[in-house]
DNA sequence: CTGTTAGCGCGTTCAT
DNA sequence: ATGAACGCGCTAACAG
């Protein structure tokens, strides 16, 4: 790369760019100071409309780019947020993140994302990573992470937030929504349709908050209706189709089958929907099927999966104000709880001992 | 905050760390200059292996994280790469995201992303705030891109790939398949099963390449054909379900439907299977849909979607391999096409004139 | 193999 | 309202 300009000379408007115009050359182009130059830049009412002219004119003939790095080095701000999620798929988190960044971007952050692969290990690696790189704050999915994460963001001072879950006695601030309350309230209405076996689908509940809080309210449901969840009901798995349909196949072969298996997720949910096509299982005369999360997934299925719509999008955008106000120093709160809604479709009908009674 | 450091204070392991550790603080508590505190985190084996690992035991106490603005500024690295997609909706460009992501985050590389929603004047200006983040280079979804875009990775000499499209003869390089090819093959497949009135259902192509290619396939296999493709036939829409649906509607109550109907991908394809659903017409017996990029979405339908399989996956992978390599310095190639398949499924079949004769 | 020195480009004093 | 001078934390260049 050829180094076009030498100590002191004038970059000017039509000359070859091979270096990028500085704060330097702009103040020099527009007869001014670096400092005004900045000043026009960071706080614009406190210079001569005149001078601030001259000034923006420099900056879109040099085609002026502010240097973050060094803006970040003396400012100690780097208007990067970074987004850690367990994974793109789905587009589960990906609905989240992108209303975060739309938010965001609108102030003129940029969102570093990052993939963990329900790894916390990973996650601490990769957050590591961002505040190497220099990101003001975090979002985080869930509620579970690594105590070292938590010292790791301390120690550099780093704000947070948790989603996709609401804990109001959580030390953390969080944004999210009730996911026992969920499939707890999936549960009750398919108590309410006669079913008694339960099956339950789910992602592997250690380290997973939203997995483990699915789980536990369907069995407080069942509880409280003096039913009990069978351990060979119960299937963990990793979140794909391929997996779910297996395990959802394992419970199918069972002598004494549930009648309703409840999908921790959408994902859980279209995979018992595809295993039951297989293997001629009719839903919802035979069994009741449901997930959670409410995607076009399971609503374009035949028949529809009922779900419990959760708001990932307001989370994202919840997520984005929290953030924003916590670094401009204005107030927030520790937990924003947002509601959920059960969506009927027709995965889900009567028991199937009970049909005949129920007409 | 408190500042808790004073200027020539030691700060001691034990000491409440309110200010993170500098390369001169791990320096002076392994007793050497922060210059060798650098080489043993950028050229280790330059460095004595005694004093490396002293170093090394100085940063573990200190919990020393470089500061990567400092480095950046230094260096003229960020060890950032920019990643501008038009969407995270529906996992597509979500996917390749991801595997970009995962290749680079093995050479300690981070990956900013921003989606700029089919939205050029939004993708310069998103490409110019990554820029003023001081990424090291560029993925692009695409070969439809501002001129504007290009003069400013030139002029500030970022690498950039473009991806999900393959051109020998374009100047940018990229790395993807042939689009047009995949709905020529798709296309041709229809003809054979009999079909000689078709449907386009397709994102507007106008600054959309990967539309344009798809739709400009299909249309080439019908002209090889003797056949044409008759403008009411055609609808454009945005890429989502409820606009695919009701884009198909249309076209399902035109007089002289088609037989057959082609989606640049498998959004569209379903959409048209949902108003199909809808409005009673049998897929395959009465019309034939098609999608593209063999989605989840698409494969679990009932029927399942006929579609075309695209390296979506792999392109991210070699867009990590081609910005690697030149940010290292080393050769790469200026285009790489990646094959394309057909996978056929029960949305398609012969056209309904032709059934009888055909068995 | 290691230390000294200088400066990356900006924002922020403190002057005027 | 504007400019001069300094330094953020690090690494490249050079010397030893």
């Amino acid at each position: 790369m050829v180094k076009a300009r030498s100590a002191g000379s004038r970059l000017l408007v039509d000359d070859a760019q091979v270096v990028r115009a500085s704060a330097l050359d702009v103040a020099r182009q527009a007869g001014v100071s670096s400092a005004t130059v900045s000043r026009v830049l960071n706080s614009p009412e406190r210079v001569d409309p005149h001078t601030r002219a001259r000034v923006l004119e420099a900056v879109r003939q040099l085609r002026y780019v502010p240097h973050g790095a060094a803006r970040s080095l003396r400012s100690r701000r780097s208007w990067m947020i970074g987004a850690v999620v367990p994974s793109f798929e789905y587009a589960l988190y990906a609905r989240t993140t992108s209303a975060l960044q739309r938010r965001l971007n609108a102030q003129a952050y940029s969102v570093v994302v990052a993939e963990h692969h329900y790894d916390l290990a990973k996650e601490m690696s990769v957050a590591a990573q961002l505040i190497e790189h220099g990101v003001d704050a975090f979002m985080f999915v869930g509620l579970d992470h690594a105590p070292e994460l938590f010292a790791l963001l301390e120690e550099h001072q780093r704000p947070y937030v948790l989603t996709w879950g609401a804990d109001p006695r959580s030390p953390h601030p969080n944004i999210g929504f009730d996911n026992a309350a969920a499939t707890h309230a999936m549960a009750r209405h398919l108590i309410a349709l006669g079913h008694r076996r339960f099956g339950l689908l789910s992602a592997e509940p250690q380290h997973n908050d939203r997995a483990r809080a699915r789980g536990a309210g369907l069995r407080r449901a069942l509880r409280e209706a003096g039913l009990s969840l069978d351990a060979r009901h119960i299937r963990y798995a990793p979140i794909s189709l391929r997996a779910a349909e297996a395990a959802m196949s394992e419970l199918l072969m069972l002598p004494d089958r549930p009648t309703a298996v409840l999908g921790t997720n959408d994902v859980f949910g279209v995979g018992a929907l595809l295993a039951c096509r297989r293997l001629g299982v009719r839903v919802p005369e035979d069994i009741s099927i449901t997930g959670v999360d409410n995607t076009e997934l399971g609503e374009t299925q035949q028949p529809g999966l009922t779900s419990v719509a959760t708001p990932i999008v307001e989370v994202g955008s919840a997520a984005a104000e929290h953030l924003i106000a916590r670094l401009e120093g204005r107030g927030w709160e520790r937990c924003l709880s947002l509601p959920v809604q059960l969506v009927f479709r027709t995965s889900t009908g009567p028991a199937p001992k009970l049909r005949r009674s129920m007409r």
